[in-house]
DNA sequence: ATGAAAGCGCTAACAC
DNA sequence: GTGTTAGCGCTTTCAT
């Protein structure tokens, strides 16, 4: 690896020359520019990040933590924050904890040794004080969460209203044996979702059945088996309400494996509005989050805390929407 | 933010003495030790990642560079990746190029900078020349996918065979006539399973037909139109193989809505067995790669090259799966 | 327009 | 066992 002293030696200029040429070649001679162009070419010189950064004390790069790539919600997120980030001169890197708080405390470390410059979260297995902690020392914020007032901005949605409208449709639709499968993480989205789902009901006078609650994983499996609670109950639910397309998947193939008519009588509302729920048979009547511009917005609101870290983050609501398949009869 | 220099200054000790505290405390005295201690506890002192990268040359970090996260297929690779580097004390990376060659050249400075220590691609979008001259300049090998006589190490499982025996699968299953949906991008990978599906053919004295390989994208729609696209031939195809568990959903979505009955005189396999092939209804018959272990010896490849950066490439097959479920009758 | 030199935070000889 | 010090590669005053 060439350095920037190597350079400057075979171009016959001092270091400060070629670093100006790297960082403000306008202030250069033509000659000068020459000169140094021809070195770095010949020595197949790149500046390197970690000298620049030493010395700058930042290095352009932000840490984006999530739970699992997997999920397809977040795909498009991200497309948003890295277009907002390299808008900027940064860039994303992004990390997967499985869920895992040992996991997750690893890759904080890069926040702490300054590797990264700050971290946006999808969602988080800190606790909330240990969270808090960190929002106060380092630049982060959260996207699509929301920890009710914690220094960290975030950007997200109205996860309460969002699942209201979901569970008032159904009951438009003239259900009022209305179920509701939950995630069993502590993130302020499910919490927020169970909310707007007994919001609905008891506002329509219709009583909660603790019954017809259930909390498991994001996944397949957790929306089969709430099914198959479900239809072993005296008085089955016509219609479930799941917080994640996932789950409504498992819920609408446990229930078409019965032999249950989804869609015809019984109806399914998944949330995040995927790709499976289009790609699946029936498709899947589902909340959708506006993806880009949540990961834009995030970014941006981290780009105005490197500007000032004093300020205590702002919490932007972004719209959402209830897209309607053929889950739900109408 | 603290510097080793306070610390050293406020445990009353040398910087050196700090510096061990992190790197070999056991060559301290016990004194020593506590009087650091008590001086970072109340510094709230972090190692500086650049100082010390800097001053070691190595980050003790591994960019993994893929086209989108949206594949389900990447996530258990990944965490294979995950365990195997954070055992040799590394940290993975993860960037999404979205496909896109210049978003792609944009990360890879990270490598050329030395922000990173190497990387593992699952694909590129570079061009043969490109990726040879870069693999040579640094550590980097390819996980699934494989540039043949590439310098870079891969590990990957015999795509021509994974795809001769899927074709063979359908033939005993007594179809004739198998068509093909095949990606458009030009990975290795493609261009291998196509080969496989023609062997196949040919070995068993059936002529290929050219009106039953279709190309396009890794998506559900690719499958739906492909699948309209053989439906209008004179003498429809009974069998589709395609490289993509999500083209092999939008073919039997699309052979579905016209009545036609996967998985009985219908057959469709799928490409990687992820979950989607499970979730859907009938399950999807798909070939299975081995994932975590691909992600887990992709490092370990990596590692090597770090060890020894001169010498060329391993090339590591690892054994797939055909794993059938009811979208082939059986 | 250019150069000299200090210093970002750290590690690792080397000396004691 | 501990301290002194050079130096990793870079940017940025401050001169000139």
């Amino acid at each position: 690896m060439a350095t920037i002293k190597q350079v400057a030696a075979a171009a016959g200029v001092s270091v400060a020359t070629v670093s100006r040429y790297f960082n403000a070649p306008g202030q250069l001679s033509e000659q000068a520019r020459d000169k140094v162009r021809q070195a770095v070419e010949q020595l197949g010189y790149y500046p390197s990040s970690l000298g620049r950064s030493l010395r700058t004390s930042q290095t352009k790069k932000i840490l984006v933590i999530l739970p699992t790539i997997s999920n397809p919600f977040y795909s498009r997120v991200l497309t948003g924050m890295e277009e907002e980030a390299e808008k900027n001169g940064y860039s994303i890197l992004t990390c997967a904890t499985g869920g895992d708080l040992l996991s997750e405390e690893n890759k904080l470390k890069m926040l702490y040794d300054r590797f990264v410059d700050g971290a946006v979260f999808f969602s988080t297995s800190l606790s909330r004080r240990q969270f808090d902690r960190l929002a106060v020392e380092y630049p982060v914020v959260q996207c699509c969460e929301y920890l009710e007032g914690s220094v960290a901005g975030a950007v997200t949605i109205d996860n309460e209203q969002a699942a209201y409208e979901a569970v008032e449709y159904l009951l438009r639709l003239g259900h009022t044996r209305v179920a509701f499968v939950n995630s069993d993480n502590r993130f302020e989205s499910s919490i927020l979702r169970e909310k707007g789902y007994r919001r609905a009901l008891t506002e329509h006078g219709i009583p909660v059945r603790e019954e017809y609650i259930r909390r498991g994983t994001y996944g397949f499996r957790n929306g089969e088996e709430s099914f198959r609670h479900f239809a072993s109950l005296p008085e089955p639910p016509t219609a479930v309400f799941a917080v994640a397309d996932s789950i409504a998947i498992g819920v609408v193939h446990a229930a078409l494996e019965r032999g249950l008519p989804v869609g015809k009588g019984f109806s399914v509302i998944g949330f995040d509005d995927t790709s499976l729920a289009r790609m699946y048979r029936p498709g899947i009547t589902s909340v959708a989050q506006p993806r880009k511009e949540l990961g834009e917005q995030a970014v941006r609101l981290l780009l105005k805390r490197f500007q000032s870290p004093q300020k205590s983050g702002e919490l932007i609501f972004l719209p959402h929407r209830l897209v309607i398949r053929e889950s739900t009869e109408g």
